[in-house]
DNA sequence: CATACGATGAGCCGCATGGGTGATGTGCTG
DNA sequence: CAGCACATCACCCATGCGGCTCATCGTATG
């Protein structure tokens, strides 16, 4: 069964260059180009490609865009194909933008050769596959994002707040009202107003609804869960 | 200037294969190996390689935690290798934790050896590269986890809340006081207080604070930026 | 031992906030 | 046209909340 491709590409040299180097593979059939997005669509939808090598840079209508409509087909479109996308410069947001519309695999065009052959071959057996500099990247992305929660961001290790009134803090945070942080913590109300007090002063804040953020934005409190 | 390295794992003919096949190229050095993650430590401590070949699964310490002290060093030790890690199954849970302690690659034992080959290359040259099962899912879960900031959970759109009232719940969501939210949206106070009174009565929420929370945890306002 | 810091708590004050009720105007829809 | 949802605003009231000052006590830290 060899895997059909079809590539989409403003510039006509790219494309049949491209088109020789897979056409030369005897697994591979280049079955449609085109010379941007729209058209792009347009034949997928005909060709029913297993693979598009699509560019990210092109007029009518960008890669990103032509990516979304094929990996998010309208009613009655069943063909799905991978969407292998191709950049000369590899700008973070052009790669977030690919993955998140479902993307299976992002190659910078100064790639070796045998690195697109292998990335059609590898995104049709349903894997995905990285230029190495973006992978690097989502892998910095993604530890950033979750290195186990992580509890304090640096607006609060910086913030001279103490344990005590972190605490106090994060049942702010939770939405308890004074006489309920109290009562959680066995204190007056008093010294509750003491803590939070302190707490607004020492960030900058106005009130508890400004605290509430504080308390997201640092990651001291996380959505979900 | 040839890239060294240094392959930790238990099993020792696993151990001799994969330093026979990086041994013949010519830009490569094996300069010590280690059969679990404590020694493994040791010599890298003692050898510097540039990169550490780690198998996940060994006895006394496994990969995961060894990868952690390499790349987490304590005090006074300069040297951070690059870390490899190797594995016969891709079990999700080790693929994450060792891409947020820091590590370069994940790859799969029955990977072609070209591939080990130019990883080491890839990972020496302080980029990543992930086997394309790994790569799959980090895409996957990428795009899972934010699906372009999308602006009502079902809580927010089930809520009943007028375009005005969401309006304003954004406001109270981003600090603004009632005075200050009545300027952004030219209105009296009163008017104001009116739609926050009916927010949080269909909310159910008693305060701004509570506001504030519903607005983060429903996704109408998201942490950064 | 002196000092400093953190935690605890009290008292007082003023205002923003939230609850309740009611009124007006507008635009859509049956 | 009647009815309804929505947006707008007024008046009143009780109080939760935040600001400010001051005091006690324990524990580090020098």
């Amino acid at each position: 069964m060899t895997i059909k491709v079809i590539i989409v590409d403003d510039q006509a040299m790219v494309r049949a260059g491209f088109a020789a180097l897979l056409a030369a593979q005897s697994d591979i059939d280049v079955v449609g180009e085109a010379p941007d997005g729209r058209e792009g669509v347009e034949v997928s939808r005909r060709a029913h490609p297993d693979v598009v090598l699509m560019d990210v840079r092109m007029p009518e209508m960008d890669g990103l865009e032509a990516a979304r409509q094929l990996l998010d087909p309208p009613r009655g479109v069943t063909h799905r194909p991978k969407v292998l996308m191709l950049t000369t410069f590899d700008v973070d947001d052009y790669v977030y933008e690919a993955l998140r519309a479902g993307a299976s695999g992002f190659l910078l065009k100064d790639a070796p050769p045998a690195d697109l052959i292998s990335a059609v071959r590898v995104v049709a057996a349903g894997e995905a596959l990285l230029a190495p500099s973006v992978t690097r990247r989502l892998i910095a992305d993604f530890a950033r994002q979750r290195p186990a929660p992580r509890r304090d961001g640096p607006a609060l290790r910086r913030s001279g707040l103490t344990p005590r009134e972190t605490e106090v803090l994060e049942l702010i945070a939770r939405g308890l009202s004074n006489q309920e942080i109290a009562e959680s913590l066995v204190l007056a109300e008093q010294t509750v107003k003491t803590h939070i007090g302190r707490v607004l002063a020492k960030l900058g804040l106005r009130d508890r609804a400004q605290a509430v953020i504080f308390a997201y934005e640092s990651g001291l409190v996380t959505p979900g869960q």
